[in-house]
This record gives C-alpha cells, structure tokens and sequence, in this order.
DNA sequence: GATAAGATTAACT
DNA sequence: GTTAATCTTATCC
C-alpha cells in the first residue's frame, strides 16, 4: 500500500468477510448541498460463482463496475425504480460485491426523511431501494471511487455487545438458500424477514 | 427485434 | 396477502 493509497484490504477478500466488515462501517453522501452520514447494519454478499449475482455470467455493460478493484460503488436500477447501491469487493476482475440492505442514521436525519416523503423511524432505510433513496444516490456514481465525495465509506466497526446474525437472501429466485445476508444481531433498523 | 424477469416498494383489499 | 408502478437489461429468436 503506497502513500495516498486507501487500506481496502479488509474489503478485498472474501466475499462473505467483507459483507461481514461492512457491518458497522458509515457512508457519507455529500449530494445537492447536503450532507448525511449513515451506519450500515445489513448486507448481502454477491460473487461470480453466485447464480444470483448480476456477474454470473460474466462482465456486461451494467455490471462493469463490480469488476473493477474493491472500494468502487456499483449502483443499479431495480424495476425500473429504485437505486441499490452495492460496495465492490474482492480483487479487480474478480466481480465480487456486498448490497447495502439497511442503514441507521447518523447525522442528516432531516434530510433523509425528506427524500422519504417525511417518513421517519426504520422505514427510512430498512431495504435496498429505501436506502439509496435516502443518501441519494443514483446511477450516476456506478464505478464512483468510495473515497471521494459525492460518496465516500468510512470504516467502522461494531459496537460493544454487538453481534452479527447470518440468514438466507432476500427476494432472489437462484441460490435462495445460500447464506449471504448478515445483519447486526437486534438492531431496530434492518429490513424485516420474509 | 421481441420478450420476460428483476438483489423493490408502497398501496390496497 | 396481493398487485401496480415502471423500465433497463439480458436472453432468445
């Protein structure tokens, strides 16, 4: 690791490690002049091995990004409707990456709820698209470097007394039994099971 | 060129 | 529990 240079290391490796480290960590979004910061409390691991991974079959133009190195966004439109945003991981080309399912505020309360239609508690951001609404993001910041505004990963880690649980994916059609979602254990803001 | 499915959400019965 | 909204992408012919 030269100077100037990030430590990704802690997402370049397993897929299932770095869905677990990402637990904890804090996303800032600097987007139309406001700032929000927001502590992730549930992932999804994805890998090119993963028949329910967009990489699965390879490389294609909306996929691209989650070739690239670990600490880039991957960001993609889902039902035409919402933004997910996903944390590349594991080595360049290697097409491993951890979807964001769930946030806890930490500063910016105000402005995420207005980009939720006013809803508070953990509605705001208790599920993939409810997230990047909040933050705001959109496609535009596919292949964003993660530590640049308008969105930069800070890490983070667990808190005292905090453990992770590990659960089957939600709303896939393929691999539905592989273990890959983590959450932290009784935290009040993570989506809520199937 | 056509079509089906989708890492979802909110509203409705 | 069911369904509409909404449109891109991948896959197939």
């Amino acid at each position: 690791m030269g100077e100037n240079q990030v430590d990704w290391s802690w997402l370049a490796g397993e897929v299932e490690q770095a869905a677990r480290n990402l637990l904890g960590c804090v996303l800032v979004s600097t987007v139309d002049g406001f700032t929000v910061r927001a502590r992730i409390v549930e992932t999804e691991a994805y890998s090119q091995d993963d028949p329910a991974s967009h990489t699965f079959r390879g490389p294609t133009p909306r996929n691209q990004a989650m070739f690239l190195a670990a600490g880039h966004a991957y960001v993609y439109l889902s039902h035409g409707l919402h933004h997910c945003l996903n944390m590349v991981a594991g080595r360049a080309g290697q097409g491993a990456g951890v979807l964001v399912r769930a946030v806890e505020p930490v500063d910016g309360l105000d402005v995420m709820q207005a980009r939720r239609g006013g809803r508070s508690g953990p509605v705001l951001a208790n599920g993939p698209g409810k997230v990047g609404q909040a933050l705001g993001v959109d496609l535009s910041l596919t292949g964003h470097d993660l530590t640049l505004p308008p969105l930069r990963l800070v890490r983070g880690a667990l808190r005292q007394g905090e453990t992770i649980s590990v659960t089957p994916r939600i709303g896939i059609s393929k691999a539905v039994d592989l273990p890959r979602r983590f959450l932290i254990t009784g935290n009040a803001w993570v989506s809520k099971a199937r």
